[in-house]
DNA sequence: ATATATGCAAAGCTTTTGCTGAAGA
DNA sequence: TCTTCAGCAAAAGCTTTGCATATAT
């Protein structure tokens, strides 16, 4: 996503300090798979990474793939997009309308709104044929928002 | 997502109907789990409509449920919520900003807009506690939209 | 030194597939 | 009857975990 090297640098700067303020090491593996990440513009899959980073370090494993992803996420340097939850959903109402997901249970609720409802495809997308938007409003449901317990983001 | 019986009735008689224009068995097993996803708030997992549709009907598989809710998709009659394609995907750009989903290659792109980049969260959640909201386009990407092969929708 | 992380292999899940008997048209 | 489907069990992913060794601080 960083395409010049200056701002790379600045990033990884920016893992090393959040490494040891959380107590974590600063490990190679962890630098090469944050660099590869950086560098990618294809939102990478653990698998994909896996390929790129073992290109410069043959001896990295799939399991540090995921362990590392995983650490960069605690950090707060990368995040997964969008699974809506943990696990896969299904649902029958066809008609146009949006998701709200709750970051902590996992809970999807459906819900309409006048303005998203008409959005419009923005311009500019580069030959890509919309043929839909979803929206998905991330937060804490209302039972979660009222509970304590620290851990968030999906 | 349908809550009283004269309206999953008739959804019900509209997958019979598409059944047999697409030369497709009605079968109990696609009407009970058609049925749990109607009467279903809850946007539920294989797994959760295993446990429902096996409570009317104990003799009825995991796989079932797979193949089952694919002939429904393939039917039109549902879908899965959003995955953002087949796999999981990591990024480190952590800017607010949204994606196109391509639903034939799975390729996801980021793009910006500023009316959705100022999008608020939707008034009367019900309790819900927004932290970010994130929108998908999906569609077909340039290259796929230039090329044939009928299979599509995430 | 001591805590933390890596790599490997094994285990765990979820999802898919092949096949045979059963059921729908 | 003839095709399509359900159920079972096995296979095939993908992801996580346990543990011994190696590395970071």
């Amino acid at each position: 996503m960083e395409r010049d090297a200056e701002s790379i640098q600045t990033r990884l700067e920016e893992l090393k300090a959040r490494c040891r303020k959380s107590g974590m090491n600063v490990t190679p593996q962890r630098i090469a798979v944050y660099r590869a990440l950086l560098e990618s513009e294809e939102h990478p899959t653990p698998e994909a990474l896996f390929a790129s980073v073992r290109e410069g370090m043959p001896s990295i494993s799939l399991a540090t793939i995921y362990k590392t992803l995983e650490a960069l996420q605690r950090l707060g340097v990368c995040h997964e997009i969008s699974r809506l939850g943990e696990a896969r959903r299904f649902e029958a109402n066809l008609d146009d309308h949006h998701h709200t997901v709750c970051t902590r249970c996992g809970r999807v609720a459906d819900f309409d709104d006048e303005r998203l409802g008409s959005l419009s495809p923005p311009p500019g997308l580069d030959g890509f044929v919309p043929t839909g938007i979803h929206v998905q409003v991330v937060g804490l449901c209302g039972a979660c928002a009222g509970s304590p317990d620290p851990d968030d983001e999906i």
